[in-house]
DNA sequence: TTGAAAGCGCTAACAG
DNA sequence: CTGTTAGCGCTTTCAA
């Protein structure tokens, strides 16, 4: 024999009926669609509703229905407000369309960005949005079977996994390192994050590297470093950068958390920036705009990518053409720090 | 008659027995606890699993069970980093232990916060943590009738839903005021949060208050300003008090991210500090280490906050007794800024 | 506008 | 160690 029934469980949408005196699925009409349920009866389900403190079961709805109206995003880190505004672009939209958004943190880890995925499609989330465009096999794998729509964020991918909304982050970093050459620097030198597995840091590298050799210049391997995106990691490279070589006259971080930790290490050892060592980041920090002198950085549209990551997730939930990437493109902002 | 069978509807776990051989259940077996399942029944349905690309549907397991294995978390806002922390905290105790977060953001309003709860006890989550201790009147009343174990986190409930984990906000920005008059100054600013539905920002402005009253000094209310958490707002927040009255010798900031604006204000202007006026926050971010001066501050465990709140949670989860409320205290970190 | 019946995919309970 | 059966709470489908 089955469970037993439990004297005392939580009220059920039979419950509701009981008490209003119509069928379970008059109740659920009542819910998901008022408008096909009279006013009298939508009035004696409220009120039956309001005195039993009934709150629907979302799972079993979604189980019978195959729909979850959530969304699953994976985003690196929750530390770093960055992808705050992407999440924030997302949620706008979702939620006025009534959709949730589940929120989990790869940690810049393939695997764990694999067990986030599989379990997104175990609870059947109607979409998913992932930063970046590297991920595992399985990952793809998964997602190809499942046929979830999924967008992949923040960068470009040359073979998109379905739809995509970023930004060249090799142009940017190109850009910069180009920026930084026509200010008369020589010198230039590289605070990145950690890259192995991480295709924005991956890309901005390269475009480093690249605009380098454009400009003529020879990438110095002691002048790049590596740390993960923390103030202090961009204090600490400095300063180590300073101490390898005194005659780097510029230094390009490629977050702008790395570049205000080096601009504050700078401020806080009297150093002339950008006369000792001009700075540079990448990200657009607001943060970056209050600092004296202000950080030159590359802006872009943190918040847009979130809203249309979440226009063309929809699209595809609704049955529309997959295949999109959308390039949202990138401005220099050229502060006093270089 | 109910719904037609599709024809390619995705693998389920009766497809995976088939293919193994074996009864449905087994596989069940298999996959939440293998030890129960012979070694050769278990390899053929890894291999069945392999083969078909079988990811277990969460929902259907969860609605048998009357188990999610899922924790509810409610935050003011993903874009300050010092929540970035506790969550880090919980996540950590909660992974290891097998459970998945659902994280959302009331962005500082009861009105969400209470949809979001109720989407969680939709949801079936097995606990929720809540940040802050005041809550809307139906958020009580459904959690209460849930019966979902509840922690509260970053305050000191009077009476707590469940259990809580925090520190007080009222004697912490009190100790503040105290630090400052014991250093000197007497005509102590206040840049605040808006406090009409944030108890953490309400028990610091009441701290404010109560410290300048127990040194014997009086409130101006025009030197009370209140501001959301952003870095511009507490410059411009600073701008405005100096302008009106230039003779504030501190001022005191509820969080860090304003009293580091704020601190950046300075700086740009060319205003010695503390000379011209002394900053203190509350908040011990790292940033606040980096600048100089260094940021007076009050430093609490945020990630520890997070630990302990999962730790309690999971022990009301696994049965045992609630109504625990812990302080975990708070430190004064005096800086250059003061 | 409302209802009856079936079943979504899984696991608890019991049996062997 | 493995299987049978019933049912979790909801919505789809068809019918009135």
């Amino acid at each position: 024999m089955p469970r037993r029934i439990l004297a005392d469980r939580p009220t059920t949408m039979a419950d509701v009926a009981r008490r209003a005196g119509v069928a379970a699925i008059t109740v659920s009409r009542a819910l998901s669609n008022p408008a096909q349920v009279s006013a009298a009866t939508l009035a004696r389900i409220q009120r039956a509703i309001a005195e039993s403190g009934y709150v629907r079961h979302a799972l079993a709805g979604s189980l019978a229905s195959n729909a979850t109206r959530c969304i699953g995003v994976v985003v690196p880190v929750l530390s770093n407000s960055i992808f705050a505004d992407t999440l924030q672009g997302l949620s706008e939209v979702f939620e006025e369309q009534g959709y949730r958004l589940l929120i989990a943190c790869s940690q810049y880890d393939p695997l764990r960005e694999q067990r986030i995925v599989e379990a997104f499609i175990g609870q059947r989330v109607d979409g998913i949005a992932l930063t970046g465009v590297t991920h595992s096999g399985p990952t793809r794998a998964m997602l190809a079977r499942a046929r979830i729509p999924v967008v992949q964020m923040w960068n470009l991918p040359t073979r998109p996994l379905d739809c995509a909304v970023g930004f060249s982050n090799f142009d940017a970093a190109r850009a910069m390192v180009r920026h930084l050459f026509s200010r008369g620097y020589r010198r230039i030198a590289y605070i990145g994050g950690l890259t192995y597995k991480n295709d924005r840091t991956q890309a901005r590298e390269r475009g480093y590297r690249q605009g380098l050799a454009e400009a003529g210049l020879r990438v110095k391997e002691s002048h790049v470093r590596r740390t993960p995106f923390e103030f202090e990691n961009g204090a600490a490279a400095l300063s180590d950068l300073i101490e390898t070589d005194p005659s780097i006259d510029a230094v390009f971080a490629a977050s702008d958390v790395l570049a205000v930790g080096a601009l504050l290490h700078c401020l806080r050892r009297d150093w002339p920036v950008p006369r000792k060592v001009a700075l540079a980041g990448l990200d657009g920090s607001p943060i970056g705009a209050l600092i004296k002198p202000e950080l030159t950085s590359i802006r872009f549209p943190r918040h847009q990518i979130g809203v249309r990551s979440a226009e063309l997730l929809l699209d595809r939930i609704r049955g529309r053409a997959a295949g999109v990437v959308e390039d949202l493109g990138f401005e220099l902002i050229a502060g006093g720090s270089a």
